[in-house]
RNA sequence: GGAGGGGUACCCGAGUGGCCAAAGGGAUCAGACUGUAAAUCUGACGCGUAAGCUUCGGUGGUUCGAAUCCACCCCCCUCCA
């Protein structure tokens, strides 16, 4: 990527970059040697999804550069909440909970970075450890003196729910910024973490952070926040079907995953193929040139597609998600021989075996879980509904009569059901007793 | 503790005695169009094939009839020399 050229340069380039402070230094820090560099993750659930993808690829960014990355999992500020970036006060989770979720990520975020490259390899390291013993008049005498509530007060994250008429704030969770900066000092301490990068909304904390150095530790410090991923319709970037992208597999299948990328829309992809992928800026060129010569080629959508999915989920995560997509797409279902069939449930498509006996299409639609309402339910009218709006297709064919049985003698090879609700939903049923495999 | 404002479907937000399963917008799902895009148009959007059943913070009450009126309770927000 860059060689010899300027790596906040390059970071620019790729759109990375929403603030840093005070550059000139920064990029001078960065040319003198190697350094460490910290992002917080909480943990508000068992998994990473796509959107944690972001600083933990630009962690690894440093970290191909020399510096040293620590990724912090929030085992105490995610009890707490951020204020930044939520409408509202947020939901505590409970110790145990926090501590699982915390164990969980550490394994999910090694995938990303090295462990085990000398004095460069990257750290895991959890704020409960030196939080959970910090006794509260220690913490007001010897942290709490160091902020100005005013000053506070005039934080963007903070300020904003003080205005708000329909919510408040906690003072829980204003205190969440004072705990984030005592991380940095800590690392500071240990690790001589001198740069914390965060999203753009982590800019208050993580310039309170630096403040908090300076006055504890009397060193310089920088931060670094990245833009926060929008999407080119205004909608919530990474959910898919209702839910969130999960880079756990059993949540989200390399297929789902594979799909989330290759449908993204024409406006996002280069924007999301520099910041989630390692392809040298020549090659994202090139790629934009061709996506803008003939967007309907989609070279940019696979190429993106293939990428993230082969760094989440390996090159096999790929190869599954490809066979399916070729599979299910290409329109001729009756095509695929038993052993195509067998692989696809293997390669991670949706399916079960169909429960004894010749079951009616609406409950197949029900058992695949496809007949979900708006709501989330998964209903028998909503099965109706889907039928009556043209929406399912029984192995490649329109189904229009409800009272549609699944017969094995109509089943593909004896045995098997593809079940379709739109273009891109598929769902797989086998038959259970696969005995009669001869055909 | 006092004074005031507020709690309506996934979200925002109308509705202040029947015409309300509850306007409108967003989100979501599907159909058409396409490129497994976007935009647009159409349909769906509490559960149920239907009759009907269950919803408007909670519980009781008034009424032929309540999201709407009354009582009590819970929660949120703002202000208090």
């Amino acid at each position: 990527m860059s060689d010899g050229q300027d790596f906040l340069e390059h970071l620019h380039r790729l759109g990375l970059i929403a603030q840093v402070s005070n550059e000139p230094d920064l990029k001078a820090h960065l040319d003198a040697g190697p350094r460490t560099v910290y992002c917080g993750f909480d943990p508000t659930a068992d998994s990473l999804h796509v959107g944690n993808l972001v600083p933990l690829l630009a962690l690894r960014r440093f970290q191909l550069q020399g510096h040293k990355p620590i990724l912090l999992v929030g085992g105490a500020t995610g009890m707490i909440g951020d204020p930044g970036g939520r409408a509202s006060e947020r939901e505590l989770n409970s110790a145990e909970v926090v501590e699982q979720y915390v164990e969980k990520i550490r394994i999910q975020a090694s995938r990303f970075l090295d462990f085990d490259c000398g004095d460069s390899s990257a750290i895991v390291v959890d704020n409960a450890e030196w939080t959970r013993d910090l006794g509260v008049i220690d913490y007001l005498r010897d942290i709490g003196k160091h902020f100005s509530v005013n000053a506070m007060v005039q934080k963007e994250s903070v300020k904003r729910r003080l205005q708000d008429d329909s919510q408040g704030i906690s003072y829980t969770e204003f205190s969440y910024m004072i705990l984030q900066s005592y991380d940095f000092v800590v690392l500071n301490r240990r690790y001589d973490c001198t740069i914390q990068m965060g999203g753009s909304d982590q800019w208050g904390n993580i310039t309170s952070g630096m403040d908090l150095i300076r006055r504890m530790e009397s060193k310089q410090a920088f931060a670094i926040t990245y833009p926060l991923i929008t999407k080119a319709d205004g909608t919530k970037f990474g959910k898919s079907v209702g839910d969130a992208v999960w880079l756990d597999a059993v949540r989200t299948s390399p297929y789902s995953f594979y799909q989330f990328w290759r449908n993204c829309a024409d406006e996002d992809v280069i924007h999301f193929l520099k910041v989630f992928t390692f392809l040298p800026w020549e090659e994202l060129q090139i790629l934009e040139q061709a996506h803008d010569q003939d967007p309907g080629m989609r070279v940019a959508h696979i190429t993106l597609a293939q990428a993230v999915t082969e760094l989440v989920h390996g090159k096999q995560g790929v190869d599954a998600a490809e066979r399916i997509a070729a599979a299910m797409f290409s329109n001729q279902l009756v095509e695929l021989t038993a052993n195509d069939l067998m692989q696809l449930a293997q390669d991670g498509m949706p399916s079960a075996e169909l429960a004894g006996g010749d079951v009616g299409i609406l409950d197949a639609l029900v058992q695949s879980g496809l007949a979900v309402t708006p709501r989330g339910e998964v209903t028998p009218g909503q099965a109706r509904k889907l039928i009556q709006s043209n929406a399912v297709s029984l192995n490649g064919e329109k189904v229009t009569d409800e009272t549609l049985v699944l017969e094995t003698k109509a089943a593909l090879h004896g045995r098997f059901f593809i079940l379709q609700k739109g273009k891109k939903q598929h769902f797989l049923f086998t038959s259970p007793n696969a005995s009669g495999q001869s055909d």
